[in-house]
DNA sequence: TTTTTACTTTAAAACCGTTCTAAACTACTT
DNA sequence: AAGTAGTTTAGAACGGTTTTAAAGTAAAAA
């Protein structure tokens, strides 16, 4: 399936700026990027682009499926009094946050830790979603 | 121990706006809380603190471990190409991130999922320190 | 086709959380 | 009491993201 038949399944319009973005991003290899990463990109090859049509883009193609966000990280810091290890609940509707004990969770097995490097510290998120 | 102990361990000068937060904070109850939400409590007991001195303050306490923050959430956006259900190492010095498929990792026991709320995606992100 | 309609792109401004600046202030040391 | 190192502050600046509103384009209707 070529890249304006999958945005045509998607439900989106193959409009030029969709199709720069989708020869660049639905190759077959994955990748993380940002906006800027992907403006930047889009300019080295000899196109060019709105930041606002990149992330009018990027949100489509999300909502979507073509895509994913990384880490449900809303952009406001959250901090937390519970210095203990542990994890937490989201509710991505709202952002409220619920603690999970570290006892109540437990990581059976885990990847190699990449060479050169540690593991220093794991955070568990469970997303919430209403019932009904 | 009192506050003024629990600051002078830290490291850090028992100042007035420093003694307002940690009332607030470190009196053993649990939260989850924004820099504003922190203002406006310290507003509404009729205190007053710059938004600069409340980031201040923050930083240090998260420093000196009295507080934590929660999820590493660089401030920009990550997409992510792959739309497989995977996991993230997450190199926090550089924020770089390298996939986890799933079969990599098990999650053997999970906490009981909050009245009327339904599991949607468990993210998990292992974050790395380089070794030496 | 041509016309119409709905959607899309864009530059620029606005927005919002966070950090910086530099001057005034305060806690601690001598 | 004087010195100095650390802290607070208002306001400006910053950086990523969204909004605005006008111009442009794709698809549907005539």
């Amino acid at each position: 399936m070529n890249n304006k038949e999958k945005l045509r399944n998607a439900g989106l319009r193959p409009t030029k700026q969709r199709m720069i973005v989708a020869d660049i991003l639905l190759n077959g290899f994955n990748r993380h990027f940002t906006a800027e990463n992907l403006q930047d990109e889009i300019n080295s090859s000899g196109n060019s682009m709105s930041i606002a049509t990149v992330y009018n883009c990027l949100k489509k193609f999300k909502n979507c499926g073509l895509i994913k966000q990384v880490e449900t990280s809303k952009d406001t810091a959250i901090f937390d009094t519970n210095t203990d290890y542990h994890h937490h609940f989201l509710n991505e509707e709202t952002g409220e946050l619920i603690d999970i004990e570290n006892e109540e969770i437990s990581l059976h097995k885990l990847p190699e830790i990449p060479q050169g490097y540690l593991n220093n510290g794991i955070e568990v998120i469970i997303k919430l979603k209403r019932h009904n």
